[in-house]
DNA sequence: GTATATTGTAACTATTCTTGTTACACTTAT
DNA sequence: ATAAGTGTAACAAGAATAGTTACAATATAC
């Protein structure tokens, strides 16, 4: 199944965003989202261990972000939820007894991580800010 | 569950290219790689149709690339076999009662096809004759 | 201090994607 | 005719993501 923890990622921080000065709860999230408030939780839980934003339990309980949103890169919000990468290596280990089977998989690594860099530039280009200005010019365009 | 249809793309092509002259079975590659013979089959048929390789069946049927190594870009491999982008898109299509949902998919997958973008301009910087150079290098160093 | 609203998280289910396997029709050389 | 291949369909297995339910812990309101 195919991950979209990014794209909720970044919308639940746009959200929050746009609500700077008050705690915004997890259901409020979840209907913008279309999803389960645990779901969004969950979420929640990553970018809280990025250092991204900080959440309050009980009554009047929620969550906000923890700095502006021009400080805050697509690439931190990247790495906060993607464990994987952009492709796998072999899911089962290559034949050692072929030249190309034993040392086909160190390449690939280092080609895995040189495509890595390159993702972590382009995110790296662009802020939450960048976001929220493209999301309400969007809306500008089609209201 | 990770797809490696790249890694196994990028290992079988090379086998491919490290046997030029002769047309090599699915058997042999499937050994190398690790996987049954049908799996390497689905991949050929991938390749196929981007064109990268030609294969015959009947009795000494096998396959081989239709151009040489220096003119097969990791960019042309990375197409072939991929078919989802590096990050997807909201699974439930986001409240479109809310500004930032109503706004957010069309913003995301600009960003989407700006890191499609950045991925292709790094893989076409390597050909499947890098990748050789590098496999036979690691051969070297390890031997 | 009791009731209420909220997060945090565990446990389970459902869905979807990738890979592995079996089976078999079709093709080509010997 | 036989043997050795590919091509592909159909299905099973495995693994990752998301959705759901349940409930403990926590904080406010009254």
């Amino acid at each position: 199944m195919a991950n979209s923890q990014f794209a909720m990622a970044v919308h639940v921080l746009t959200m929050l965003a746009d609500n700077c000065d008050e705690r915004v709860k997890s259901s409020y999230l979840a209907k913008s989202v279309n999803t389960n408030a645990v779901v969004i939780r969950r979420l929640l839980s990553d970018l809280h261990e990025a250092g991204l934003v900080v959440s309050r339990t009980g009554y009047s309980g929620g969550t906000c972000l923890t700095k502006d949103p021009e400080d805050i890169s697509l690439m931190e919000i990247y790495r906060a939820v993607s464990h994987g990468e952009v492709f796998s290596l072999h899911r089962q280990k290559p034949d050692k007894d072929c030249p190309v089977g034993k040392n086909i998989e160190s390449v690939l690594c280092n080609l895995q991580k040189e495509i890595d860099k390159a993702i972590d530039e382009r995110l790296g280009n662009y802020t939450l800010r960048d976001i929220i200005s493209m999301v309400r010019r969007g809306e500008e365009i089609f209201a």
